[in-house]
DNA sequence: CCTACCATGTGCAAAATTTCACAATATTTT
DNA sequence: AAAATATTGTGAAATTTTGCACATGGTAGG
């Protein structure tokens, strides 16, 4: 594969995808895998599973399959998963919350050390978690102090675009906003919009297309 | 435009994304918008946003652009968000939570009338919504009863599948699954898998390929 | 009423992505 | 040791999606 050849957006997804079944098959000690078992798990096209990872490099055997440890860590280096990320998360709600206490992203290496609120009611409170609660007034020194990479954004959507401009300038690379507004940034600064009421509407104009009984 | 033209699954997508400044526009008093300008809000193409629309028709008046009001009003019976839909959630924790209290839902009629959880401890109380906890064993009849629509699966990964099983015996048509797994259902029954994990592994590949300071 | 102007709707070309199909290579069987 | 079988990696074809460019139709000003 040439190393030129520019990766789609969605191979990167899938890739993540792929490394769910993967877990699995590596905790029930299953050590090989073929690409169409793989594509089955995941439903997606076996020739699809080959050509993503081909992208990154040759990590099956002809004949054989992929080993299943080997593939599952060689696609947590690809998606940097490998590592820990210190995360902040600015609007403590109910979606912030879940975010932060969710073991599965603990559990990926996702580290909030940080959480921001403009609610005077919820500063200084503690999350279940024992994270300390903070003004976005401090957001500019927490960040640098505590070296934050990343930063999501679960306020209502009015808020959002402030939000943004304050990590920006303090200068935090990456963004994952919550909110139900494409947020803007720099280039500087990766920015992932997770709307996901989008999915909820996709499946409700699929249903309306359907009898319903 | 062609009716049997095929719709691209990208474009629902961005229908639901054109919908969100349009609503904006539509609080601040402005009553007319160009494909330019809602592509600029966006972070889309302006061409593609009208061949979007012009998938499901003729919104817009050349030389003007589209009357705000009655393009959401369009956007909003294509995506069939202009009912009321019935759901049920199965999985109460900080995730279930989130989803079944968010304003956002409520406001673009999604109504939660049944929440399920097989934890004992959890069983009988109600949320702050004032939803009851209900056993899953109830799930089967309550959908029925209570003519429920969509289930949303926010349990544990290992508890979506059979989760997902007792909803299409229920005889539910559509389930959004946010567990980190994804579940298959018959055709008859349609399922968008929302792993937003996903979109942190995205982030995270991004910024592993970008000087981080 | 005519001219200038504006922004949509869309045919068509380009680009991107997916899928096929098969050569390459490893393993197992005879 | 050859044949049969399995499964990857990948060039090329097929398909899908996007974006250009412009004809079309509507508005406004003179």
């Amino acid at each position: 594969m040439k190393k030129t050849a520019k990766i789609p957006y969605a191979a990167i997804e899938r890739l993540a995808l792929y490394s769910r079944p993967l877990k699995v098959l590596l905790k029930t000690g299953v050590t090989v895998v073929s690409s169409e078992k793989l594509a089955e798990y995941c439903g997606v096209n076996p020739a699809q599973v080959r050509k993503d990872l081909a992208y990154f490099g040759e990590f099956g055997v002809r004949g054989v399959g992929y080993d299943v440890n080997d593939l599952l860590r060689e696609i947590q280096s690809i998606l940097a998963t490998d590592r820990e990320w210190t995360l902040c998360i600015i609007g403590v709600g109910n979606l912030g919350h879940a975010i932060v206490e969710n073991d599965n992203f603990r559990e990926m290496g996702y580290r909030f050390v940080a959480a921001f609120d403009k609610d005077q009611e919820k500063i200084s409170k503690r999350l279940p978690c024992g994270l300390l609660i903070e003004s976005v007034e401090r957001l500019r020194d927490v960040v640098r102090l505590r070296n934050i990479q990343i930063g999501v954004i679960t306020t209502p959507p009015d808020e959002a675009q402030r939000v943004t401009d304050l990590l920006v300038d303090a200068g935090i690379k990456g963004i994952l906003n919550f909110s139900p507004t494409q947020v803007k940034a720099p280039k500087s600064c990766v920015v992932e919009n997770v709307d996901f009421a989008v999915r909820f509407e996709h499946l409700a104009y699929h249903l309306s297309k359907v009898p319903l009984k």
